[in-house]
DNA sequence: TGTACATCAGTGAACGCGCGTTCACTGATGTAC
DNA sequence: TGTACATCAGTGAACGCGCGTTCACTGATGTAC
């Protein structure tokens, strides 16, 4: 395959970019391999730079479209639920759900990848990336309720719950205690 | 240095031990080497697996004592305090302070391996180790309050907002978000 | 207590391995006329 | 629309590198008498 079209190339690089928002999730970005990914689209390792700088561009590019693609998610629910509220209650189920602790290759990238960006340089791009998506997130559960006078508080000690319950439970996974976190997260989320 | 006491052999263990229950919270498993460890206690990479089966043993014990350390520190913290309640507060304040945001190498294991084991295998003695770890730091803080019947979901619960807003303060470390998590979530679990 | 010998903590060179990255090359794609 | 040529996506061998691990060796420590 010496010469691909460049619709061919358009689609290559993004099923790179795909398998890498997955693996980055679920293996993390030291796990992951430049002949791994490439493989991913059917191609041999050599042609990676023509595609991304670098494993650590890809590895932004990659974090990056997790938290997007966890943003539509979020305004996917929103407008298939009848009120903020009803959406809210959708979102929490799911993100506590026992289906999403077990695919996080697919699940919230600002909840798995939270261990990674906390020992990522400070000023390092994949945190700004980071940041970035745990402000959109922020700003749709915001969207969702309505709420008190201190409301950023509020969807801060959310989010808090959420991907901490989501991080411990996925960490004792095989054990009773990691379907307990997630109850008692939900429970205290969006009541009994 | 061709051969050294048995107590001079016990203290260089010790001293590697200790600098990989500190790195592998600082930089994770992956980043730290065997030469860097053997480093910490003088000595050179060869003699390392006189005392450890593997590097992956070294990474099971130095978990296991980074729980047991964080144990050993809410049991000073009770016995520092006047009852449960100040204690529990008193543990709360240290572990959404600043501080322990910036010093991982010497905090919670369990927030700070989450990531990493929730990417063990379902069988690793990495996620036994942290099964215990997690219950003896749930059981310790049941200890300190005096709860309501529903005493292990409340105690989930502070654990996934502590754990979470940890995790998530020191993702967005260098942004104002990071002090702001902290606040919320000392706020809610011990009050203005 | 002294002596002779076995033990074994630590050394440092060496190993195989897989990684990220580079590069000369191929040949279909895309473009200029 | 056809043709001639430049472009460039993908190939696969090769590179340097640092890792975990092994091993023959050293010589002070520990032990048996």
């Amino acid at each position: 395959m010496p010469r691909a079209s460049r619709a061919q190339a358009q689609a290559h690089r993004e099923q790179v970019l795909d398998a890498a928002a997955a693996q980055v999730r679920e293996r993390g970005a030291g796990a992951m391999t430049v002949p791994e990914l490439m493989a991913a689209a059917g191609l041999t390792h050599g042609g990676f730079y023509r595609h991304f700088r670098s494993k650590e561009d890809l590895v932004t590019q990659a974090s990056t479209a997790a938290y997007a693609e966890k943003i539509r998610e979020m305004e996917q629910i929103r407008a298939d639920s009848p009120d903020g509220p009803a959406a809210r209650r959708a979102f929490i189920e799911r993100y506590l759900s026992v289906q999403h602790r077990d695919t996080a290759g697919r699940g919230c990238g600002i909840a798995a990848l939270a261990g990674d960006v906390a020992r990522a340089e400070t000023d390092s791009p994949l945190r700004a990336a980071y940041v970035d998506g745990i402000r959109n997130m922020i700003g749709k559960l915001a969207e969702f309720g309505e709420r008190s006078a201190d409301e950023e508080r509020e969807v801060l000690i959310e989010v808090s719950v959420m991907a901490g319950a989501l991080l411990l439970a996925r960490a004792s996974a095989g054990d009773d205690l990691s379907e307990r976190i997630l109850d008692a997260a939900r429970g205290f989320l969006v009541g009994e």
